[in-house]
DNA sequence: ATGTAATACTTCGTTTAGCGAACAAAATGG
DNA sequence: CCATTTTGTTCGCTAAACGAAGTATTACAT
């Protein structure tokens, strides 16, 4: 692997990073801003775009337990933001339903990454935007591959092997 | 703004989601195998990259107050991992520095974005690579502007205005 | 030089997020 | 009809994070 190659990795975690830090310290102080956390405004952000939605649908989205999501709820229901609702359907599951206090709280709490991206998104050129877009969804489909590698932990002479493989 | 020019923001959007997403998720996984906690591995990253390192340092490069870097400095040090070290040049200051059980524990716990990252990167074609970075950077610095916009919240008949401006 | 302000860090108490284990209720598949 | 799986909740616990208050130490203004 030449200089150059070895650069461009660098270059691109160092990227990658800034865009988590960026994300994640705005999320903080937009989700206070609006009088939430950001796990809660992340619930609320997921049952407000489909309406309704199951806490077992909304663990696997956020990848935590229902346990947590139960927590999460609670907190929602008790501001009055998510009302929960028996299914009919299947009576194990039950529907987490946005209600309208929750809807206009949404209305005051756009998402963090919109605010931040869509202004300084609209400014690009044409061909940019278009750049932009393949490139990052390259970048989304190679970071949440399933398949990797089967391995969990990779150790560090494996990556070094990687990196050095050409 | 036309049609696809909305397209493209929420493809960027969705596809930035897709990234933080599975680098949060795979962020956990990687600390539990390692016996950290994530918070506690970033830590660990920083004082290991520099040597060493100051509370207030830590602090700001995190995003969290120096209360939260004490409560992680005392869980790395009581693992040996790290030790505080006074500074001579102003006695107000705390010297964080990485111990050798540290860095080899570094060692064994690669960052989360290479592990998934690396592997993928190098097999992109020269140009893609080129192209990568270059976008990865354009996002990072649309992100991480300081003075996106003055007001800390913009709400949504704003982001709507911006978004139809063209 | 001396008093005041700012800085660096810690301590303490509290809230939130998250997990695993144990459990009840309902659905599914023999 | 019975065993198994799925869904959701409760409980107890750990970790992260904050703000407020407190202690040194340094910087600054007069």
């Amino acid at each position: 692997m030449t200089e150059h190659h070895r650069d461009r990795i660098d270059q691109s975690l160092i990227a990658l990073r800034r865009i988590l830090r960026a994300t994640e310290l705005y999320e903080r102080d937009l989700a206070q801003a609006a009088g939430l956390t950001s796990a809660q405004l992340r619930v609320l952000q997921l049952v407000g775009t489909s309406g309704s939605s199951t806490p077992k649908a909304l663990s696997s989205t956020m990848g935590v337990t229902q346990a947590t999501i139960t927590a999460l709820v609670d907190k929602l229901v008790a501001r009055g933001m998510v009302k929960r609702v028996p299914s009919i359907a299947d009576r194990r599951q039950t529907n987490v339903v946005i209600t309208e206090e929750g809807r206009s709280r949404l209305q005051d709490a756009p998402d963090a990454l919109q605010q931040r991206y869509v202004q300084a998104f609209a400014k690009l050129a044409d061909w940019e935007q278009a750049q932009l877009v393949a490139s990052l969804e390259r970048v989304a489909a190679m970071l949440d591959a399933k398949d990797i590698d089967a391995s969990p932990v990779l150790t560090t002479g494996e990556i070094n092997a990687v990196r050095a493989s050409d």
